[in-house]
DNA sequence: CTGATTCCGTTTGGTAGCAAACAAAACCGG
DNA sequence: CCGGTTTTGTTTGCTACCAAACGGAATCAG
């Protein structure tokens, strides 16, 4: 492992284990959860300052447009949950793409609590010219895994995913 | 690969498939990168929902607390570096994080520009009591792999964060 | 029907996050 | 020295993100 190898982090476990004293420290978990956000915040600092800088969104925002542009118009809680987001954030993020032309809420009529979201013609143009562009830097990212690689860490991911994700 | 055989994602798959017409899709290097931002998501909302709340800190908040407790006092700049963050987002945590009583701002004094950041009694006492808690929690969301696994899954994202890490 | 409850999206109030502009201090060439 | 440049941390303006409170609409028990 060549993490294990780097005298940066040796020192810092060394540093570590000397201020807990002889409590024990988990360092595997440690770099496996530190390196999950890392490389998530990585991914998307890059993402947002290269290919979605160019069109106006955030992260976040591009994840709801291609939610819909997958799954067509949906009601607020399903998108907000789909996009893995509060319902108060979605709110937010749905008012940002409202005001950039790529969303319109709709009233449910049978029902008027509900409000569905659905894609202008704009943003439609806008993620059918963005999602090859953007799946194009996703491979630029993971392009030292091979395919096998990509799987194994899919997988592992997946496997925190749902952990973490019990309460 | 469970994420292959989950029917909700062959037809998402299918459904993008069909959106893009004949251009082609990179599916592992989508599934890869979406799952590393979905996992540091969850991992976040878990830790800040458990333990940190408990402390009254946010993820940023800990880790600087974290850095500064194994690196000791340190400059501005250095520090946000470390906590990988920009240097206007660390002013900010720090303002968070002195308000609390964690940690204080000193002058220093060869140069009046600069200023370092080091824990108060209260931040020392804080981060004793809380790491080895939060050290448990990472265990707990990655207790679904093996010793080997976790340090397979380290290896292949730091191999992704050197990736997006250049520009 | 009707009163209580549940459901749904928004608002509120707070922190976090960034880039760009900024002000003050230090440095440097002449 | 001194004027211009660089360095350093903060401020500004914006978006994102959450939990909790809210208010209108639907539903349900009786």
């Amino acid at each position: 492992m060549e993490d294990r190898a780097s005298p940066r982090l040796l020192d810092a476990e060394r540093r570590i284990q000397a201020r807990l004293g002889d409590r024990q420290l988990d360092f595997d978990s440690m770099l496996a959860v530190s390196n999950i956000y890392r490389a998530a915040t990585a991914v998307r600092r890059r993402a947002e300052r290269g290919v979605l800088s160019q069109f106006g969104l955030s992260w976040g925002g591009f994840t709801t447009l291609w939610v819909l542009w997958v799954w067509g118009e949906m009601r607020t809680a399903d998108l907000a949950e789909e996009c893995d987001l509060s319902k108060a954030t979605l709110t937010g993020v749905v008012k940002t793409l409202e005001k950039r032309g790529f969303v319109e809420r709709r009233q449910v009529e049978t029902d008027r609590r509900r409000v569905t979201v659905a894609l202008t013609d704009a943003g439609l143009d806008t993620i059918e010219r963005l999602f090859p562009r953007f799946n194009r830097y996703e491979g630029e990212v993971v392009r030292e895994l091979s395919t096998a690689e990509k799987q194994e860490l899919a997988g592992l991911l997946r496997r925190v995913i749902v952990e973490a994700g019990r309460q």
